[in-house]
DNA sequence: TGGTATAGTATGAAAAAAGGTACCGTAAGG
DNA sequence: CCTTACGGTACCTTTTTTCATACTATACCA
């Protein structure tokens, strides 16, 4: 994708996180407990079958996810977060905290301008 | 976009990160010398200049790069980090360095799957 | 017999992101 | 007078991502 050597490991750092629903998916994967294809669903009302099926699969090639399948009928399977997954844990937690003070910043500066314009 | 309620500062903070040239443009920026729109072209060689105006709109809107304008002709317009985006430097370090040691293990993983297919 | 639940796949359409090319005005250099 | 450099904008095409809908098989329950 992107050719500039050396630097392209944000890239690649990324790809692992980036994806309308995959910081969603990371997220409740990483509270610990493994989840059945269908929990994820009710958790993540909005996403598409198609869709999570798709990210898993993407999830579970780089390893940061593990997939289960218990052969019965109905079928079950159960994904849950692999050891080298939980790396991501730090990473995905500095980049919530600054998410939620950029937030902030932008709530402060638009109660600010609120404020100038009626004066 | 994402409607999930709590969880969606994941999402927040990567646009401000995410887009094929981001992290490139970032990572120039994030040296500290300002530099001037041929200068990020020449070191972005790939990017058309219309993605390049693109991105750093995005990010002088959110203030993480300063846009300045000489009034000369021929133009001269210069692009710096500001305090605020200066922030965003340990994040994407944090970002960088899970990048390198995801492609290293995929490099032993790689490695050790020829051997022992050789085997 | 018909409905529900499970974990998907297939297919095509729509939306979003990125790319390609041409063009603008001005001025300095040859 | 022609070319180059500068920092873009306008317009259109291509690629990628996401969405919507229908469909699969099997077992259990009423």
């Amino acid at each position: 994708m992107q050719k500039n050597p050396g630097q392209c490991q944000f890239v690649v750092a990324m790809d692992s996180i980036v994806g309308k629903w995959k910081p969603t998916i990371l997220y409740h994967l990483l509270q610990g407990k493994p989840l059945r294809f269908n929990e994820l669903r009710r958790l993540l009302p909005d996403i598409t079958q198609r869709m999570l099926t798709l990210y898993l699969r993407e999830l579970e090639e780089e390893e940061i996810v593990k997939r289960v399948v218990y052969p019965q009928i109905p079928p079950k399977v159960e994904y849950s977060i692999t050891a080298y997954g939980m790396s991501l844990s730090p990473v995905l937690e500095m980049l919530h905290r600054w998410g939620v003070a950029h937030i902030e910043r932008k709530r402060l500066k638009e109660a600010e301008n609120e404020r100038t314009e009626t004066d």
